[in-house]
DNA sequence: AAACAAAATATTGTTGACAATATACTAAAT
DNA sequence: ATTTAGTATATTGTCAACAATATTTTGTTT
């Protein structure tokens, strides 16, 4: 294993893990002594990790006081949606011209077990269903950049939506018919259609949850956040 | 200086300094007892600052061999160039809604000085203008998230570009005439019309490079077309 | 001369120590 | 009791040395 990857990596691999996964919960603050120690490395690597994924967006850094845990704001969240829905819409237009059937059967399958979901409003069923469902349709895409990109901001949404989307039970039914049309234009390769249809979608989402968001706020809405380094 | 950033960020700006400005080219090995030592700093922080950069899309790294300046193919360009199309679609959009009259002045004046750039073909007076329409349009946009995304793909793009662009001179008349018909939509706040000729212009632009590749691989040889990597 | 093997060198990967800064604690003063 | 100053502790920033790996050089054989 060491062969193949440097500690470094391996670091930023579990950190990563940890943060998408909630284990590591946003605004916690990384101590790299304490993390090295975990690990059973040196703080070299812990600090080469965190370099890069506070480059990636995952992690905020203050000099002198460490790193943290990004904490994303619902201004924030707001915008990465925006950046959401360009690609996704792009997603969409290359996915209903390059698809392949075996991923097309994945995308239905999914759809159906998302129905089941909906009926009953199960969220922690839905939730990872629907990030099956982009990240297949990312894949369709079958354009290597555009996923990288694609995945480094759904993770950072992801990092804020993790509080709210248990509350998002009543939005399942809306979004589970959006994917349904979405599979439709893709499967008859109308790429306008599908690009559309995508790009809507997200930003229908983000409507959703901001809704929800103003329904029953939460305290971490209010935080106060500085500038980073 | 030393109180507000750390060495390892100053060391990042440095070396992205020198690789977007083609100081180091592509491919380019980097030494890093020898960047240390010309930076008078230890190897940890141009280590990190490396891991950054390399997060970041412009060095690649090999375990145990270094890290190089990115060289990104062709096919590379291809993909990017689409995922530029969806992030300047949507900076289309948002700025037809948001632009301020400032802002649009300036790009009114940039448009003017393409204009001149265009009757003498000077492709390299043309290559900055074009990097600063696109940058002020950026921020136009009013969208952090985005910005930081599309700045990060055009870096990569330039890496690609800066060895082409000398001769793509003959495409400076049909883009420019791109770059006015924008600025007219956008003052006009048409966000729909703004938004598709933006994509069609990075589109356009890279049916534009493509062609140049295929047609001269090198102005003086036309027999010895070399498939470069 | 070409090809291979082995030693020498150079470079990266990792570690622990030290310096600089921030945080936590303690005690005196109001 | 609260505040504040000073001290102690903890944490990050930086460095230099060592270990592991890759590259180059040298010498030998065919």
């Amino acid at each position: 294993m060491l062969r193949e990857h440097s500690l470094t990596t391996l670091v930023q691999r579990e950190l990563e893990r940890q943060i998408v996964s909630g284990e590591l919960e946003a605004g916690a603050k990384l101590n790299e002594a304490e993390i090295a120690g975990e690990l059973r490395v040196s703080r070299g690597p812990v600090r080469e990790a965190c370099r890069a994924l506070y480059q990636s967006g995952l992690l905020r850094a203050e000099k002198n006081r460490g790193v943290f845990v990004r904490q994303i704001t619902i201004e924030e969240a707001y915008e990465i949606y925006e950046v959401r829905a360009a690609l996704d819409g792009m997603i969409g237009r290359l996915a209903a011209k390059r698809i392949q059937p075996a991923q097309l059967q994945r995308l239905r399958e999914i759809v159906k077990r998302m129905h089941s979901a909906s009926r009953v409003l199960d969220a922690n069923a839905y939730f990872p269903l629907n990030i099956e469902f982009h990240q297949v349709l990312g894949e369709a895409a079958g354009n290597h950049a555009l996923l990288q990109n694609y995945q480094r901001i759904v993770n950072e949404l992801n990092l804020y939506r993790r509080e709210v989307i248990a509350r998002s039970a009543e939005s399942i039914p809306a979004s589970t018919k959006d994917h349904e049309e979405i599979v439709n234009a893709v499967a008859k390769g109308d790429e306008a259609l599908a690009g559309r249809l995508l790009f809507e979608h997200v930003l229908n989402g983000r409507e959703r949850l901001h809704r929800v968001l103003h329904e029953a706020p939460t305290p971490r809405a209010k935080a106060a956040r500085t500038p980073t380094t």
